[in-house]
RNA sequence: CGGGGUGUAGCGCAGCCCGGUAGCGCGCUUCGUUCGGGACGAAGAGGCCGUAGGUUCGAAUCCUAUCACCCCGACCA
């Protein structure tokens, strides 16, 4: 962008006044969080309680992080297929560990028949239409996949299998808010079977490294690779890797999680098959997923006091140009040339909007486009036409300048990689300075209360000692490094016991 | 499940203490002037005040019950 870029006269734009109808981040980091998420169009409060509607632009955003994600899983070898959203409640209590996990949040089909009631007025549920056996909404589906991997399976010859689902899931939580913690959501889910041990686990630190390069690349978001202690790991798995992101507020966000399950499904689902040395083996598992958590993730790393920041290669309009016009002649003009530029940027492959909505004056168009979060915005008016230029602004950094409409694409092309990267960088010099190493209990309290963000410290590895810290601070390991046990021996930061080395905690969503 | 709060026009709120049949801002409709950072003027439309009982000549307002949602905690991605 340099060379195109240098002659422009770049200048912060007027902000008195801006986002009037937005809480700033320093007031109240909730409240401005639920304002981005309603103001950007991105989603709103349901009849349900603890459901929302995710609504068009909000899906969309949705929409290119599964086109990225799809893509992803596809190059690594994975399909496609459905189960379904009722599970049997027997098929739960098959896994122990499983059922412990997810008993407390289940919703339960009962009956499947309503009726009018007596008086004739509403309507009732059928006491005669009681189902034989529950059927749970599936919180995930490990039981009744693996249910269904029993008869796919029988020699080494049909492994690995490696499936993933786009689904919706029900967890029914007590507190929840947009985003990052619904009673429904929208994931993925990905469940592999393996015949050895080894081939499993490198799918499941495979799939971690899946998670990451998305959340990087395409979120702009930089994430902590590790393992989760015990208390933290997912229910039946042996191993849960996974990656946390750091918001502006200083606390944590898991992101995506991967999970080694080992053979305890297939042995609580007999999913054996003959191995080449003719023997019957119990198959080895994994399962990992991301859910529609990562939106409020997204917003949470990039978005400021103006409004939804959306970094370009996940933003459902990546330029959108505003046309300024008096007259209708203006008008013609002026979106013609509109019409030019966007055939032109897309012949790029940039997506643009063209926003001509004669309905709306262009400073009501630029606020709006602004807390919808749209990284670059082009303004043409009379005067551009004349000069043959165009204004640019850019979301991230809220600067304009005037460029000229020659190479448009390539000065556009340039720019949104430039705020990609700027974003990114952003995102990671704030994590950067947010990650503080302690030597001390107090000094653990001192941080987590005054600055927040991940403490490296030192854990003697124990669930008691763990516990202890989370009752006394709120702060949880959020993982143990992957390069854990080449890591240098310490005193743990609590109890003073041997540490075989440092990790993560914080405060967490 | 505990603690706190809120239900009045599409949205945000006032009115309630001290009962007399509902108001403000934004938005919406029409017309005109505007249009390079959330336009202005004029004229309009829109609510049986969460629900159900009760007190009263009369209830948004007082009493009782109930439902829903939001926020803060304990559980979770």
């Amino acid at each position: 962008m340099q060379s195109n870029f240098e002659f422009l006269i770049l200048y912060k734009y007027y902000t008195k006044n801006m986002a009037k109808d937005l809480v700033t981040r320093d007031e109240d980091y909730s409240q401005w969080y639920n304002d981005i998420v309603i103001k950007a169009d991105l989603a709103e409060y349901s009849a349900v309680r603890g459901c929302m509607v995710i609504k068009p632009y909000g899906y969309a955003i949705w929409e290119m992080m599964q086109a990225a994600l799809d893509k992803m899983f596809k190059d690594t070898g994975h399909v496609n297929a459905y189960f379904p959203l009722f599970i049997p409640k027997s098929f739960f209590s098959k896994e122990a560990k499983h059922v412990e996990g997810f008993a407390k949040e289940c919703a339960v089909v009962t009956h499947y028949r309503l009726k009018t009631d007596e008086s004739g007025k509403g309507i009732v549920v059928d006491p005669d239409a009681k189902l034989e056996e529950e059927l749970i909404v599936r919180p995930t589906s490990e039981t009744i996949i693996w249910d269904t991997y029993r008869k796919w399976v029988q020699s080494w010859r049909d492994l690995p299998i490696l499936v993933n689902q786009w689904a919706n899931v029900v967890r029914w939580e007590m507190r929840t808010r947009l985003f990052l913690r619904t009673a429904e959501f929208l994931w993925q889910e990905g469940h592999t079977a393996h015949a050895t041990r080894k081939e499993a686990e490198a799918e499941a630190i495979k799939m971690l490294g899946v998670y990451t390069t998305f959340a990087q690349n395409f979120m702009a978001m930089p994430v902590l690779q590790g393992v989760k202690s015990e208390n933290e790991r997912f229910a039946g798995a042996i191993e849960t890797y996974c990656i946390e992101a750091l918001m502006q507020d200083g606390k944590a966000l898991q992101a995506g999680t991967s999970h080694f399950l080992g053979q305890n499904f297939a042995k609580a689902f007999d999913v054996k098959f003959l191995s080449k040395e003719n023997k019957q083996e119990y198959v080895w598992a994994t399962s990992w997923g991301v859910s529609t958590r990562l939106m409020g993730a997204l917003v949470m790393t990039h978005s400021d006091d103006n409004g939804l920041v959306i970094p370009p290669k996940l933003a459902p309009y990546q330029v959108v140009i505003v046309p300024i016009y008096k007259s209708d002649e203006e008008f013609e003009t002026v979106v013609g040339k509109g019409r030019e530029i966007k055939a032109q940027l897309e012949r790029y492959g940039i997506r643009v909007k063209l926003d001509d909505r004669d309905t709306q004056k262009p400073g009501y168009k630029f606020a709006e486009w602004e807390y919808k979060g749209v990284p670059l915005r082009i303004a043409i008016g009379p005067r551009d036409i004349q000069n043959q230029t165009v204004e640019l602004a850019r979301r991230d950094n809220l600067t304009k300048s005037v460029t000229s409409i020659n190479d448009l694409e390539k000065t556009i092309i340039d720019l949104l990689d430039d705020i990609q990267n700027n974003l990114y960088n952003k995102a990671l010099t704030h994590r950067e300075a947010n990650i503080t190493e302690v030597n001390s209990w107090e000094e653990f309290k001192s941080v987590l209360e005054n600055k927040g963000g991940f403490i490296k410290a030192h854990w003697d590895g124990t669930s008691e000692t763990e516990e202890k810290i989370k009752d006394e601070t709120k702060a949880t390991i959020r993982l143990i490094p992957l390069d854990y046990n080449q890591s240098t021996p310490g005193q743990c930061v609590y109890s003073g016991n041997p540490s075989k080395g440092l990790v993560v905690f914080a405060k967490s969503y």
